[in-house]
DNA sequence: ACCTCCCTGGCC
DNA sequence: GGCCAGGGAGGT
């Protein structure tokens, strides 16, 4: 499931096949994953074809990608999102809503069998109303300082994990990575915001960074149902650095707890009750 | 702050 | 054959 190490390995491979290069045709061939566009296909078509990459960025879990008449695609792989690039001739594989042919031979293909994903191309204006307007400062590019987060989570009653998989404060934490992170600080997940202290606040933000750099140069986290693909269709090898996502009933490996797993905002949280036991004092 | 919806493949 | 996973948008 792409989170910010998934959606930054794909922003690299798409830099590289994308930058300078020409959108020659483009199909969109799903509603859904225009939702944005008003579900039109049409005006996707129309607003990408003939235009040239300026740049291919990433904020949070989104993909920000400029265009040469002003206009920006803004993309989310959603959970089972995939940007691909083939040759024209190759078969489209199943769930393929998006096919661009670039201006150097090759195709960009965008598959999603859920389609939570989306691709959208905006002009500023529409930039300004969009989702994008509204996150909060990249995990990974721009972190917080430890004094930011603070002030952000002063009062906050709801748990610190839902906090971090908010978006607002800080940007591209999703399921897996928002419970490795508050493992490796030591913040019980259903901690609310405001009572998690400052020397907490500095551990979690050294902890984002480490959980994140690691998954990132590991090529992601790929789980057993290999939803989540590198672009070039191998699989991350992430999923052994993870030390309580998925590990529920399993032994903590520092130290042999059981893990235990609870449902905060409907979505399953993995903790170890030792080292992330409320803090005393 | 809470709910519901969206969607498919994999699993029991 | 039903349930689950999950990010984000929308609603109340």
């Amino acid at each position: 499931m792409p989170e910010l190490p998934e959606v930054e390995i794909t922003r690299q491979h798409l830099a590289t096949a994308l930058l300078g290069r020409s959108l020659v045709s483009v199909s969109m061939r799903h509603a859904r994953t225009a939702r944005h566009n008003h579900g039109s296909l049409d005006i996707v078509e129309q607003r990408l074809t003939g235009r040239r990459v300026l740049e291919v960025r990433r904020l949070g879990k989104y993909l920000v990608i400029p265009l040469d008449d002003g206009m920006t695609v803004v993309a989310h792989l959603g959970m089972s999102g995939r940007f691909s690039i083939a040759s024209p001739d190759d078969p489209l594989e199943l769930h393929t809503h998006f096919v661009a042919e670039l201006d150097d031979g090759t195709s960009l293909r965008f598959v999603d069998p859920r389609t939570f994903g989306f691709i959208a191309v905006h002009d500023d204006a529409e930039l300004e109303t969009s989702g994008i307007a509204r996150i909060g400062p990249d995990a990974w590019e721009d972190p917080p300082a430890p004094i930011d987060l603070a002030v952000a989570l002063r009062g906050r009653t709801a748990p610190i994990k839902a906090l971090l998989l908010d978006q607002a404060h800080i940007s591209g934490l999703g399921n897996i990575y928002a419970d490795e992170a508050l493992f490796r600080a030591g913040i019980d997940p259903r901690t609310p915001g405001g009572e998690v202290t400052d020397v907490r606040i500095e551990l979690l933000l050294d902890a984002i960074r480490e959980v994140l750099g690691v998954a990132i140069s590991n090529g992601g986290t790929s789980l057993d149902d290999l939803a989540y693909l590198l672009p070039d269709g191998r699989a991350g090898e992430n999923l052994r650095q993870l030390k309580v996502y998925g590990r529920d009933g399993e032994p903590c490996y520092d130290c042999g707890e059981i893990i235990d797993k609870v449902v905060i905002r409907s979505r399953s949280t993995h903790f170890c009750p030792h080292c992330q036991a409320p803090d005393v004092g």
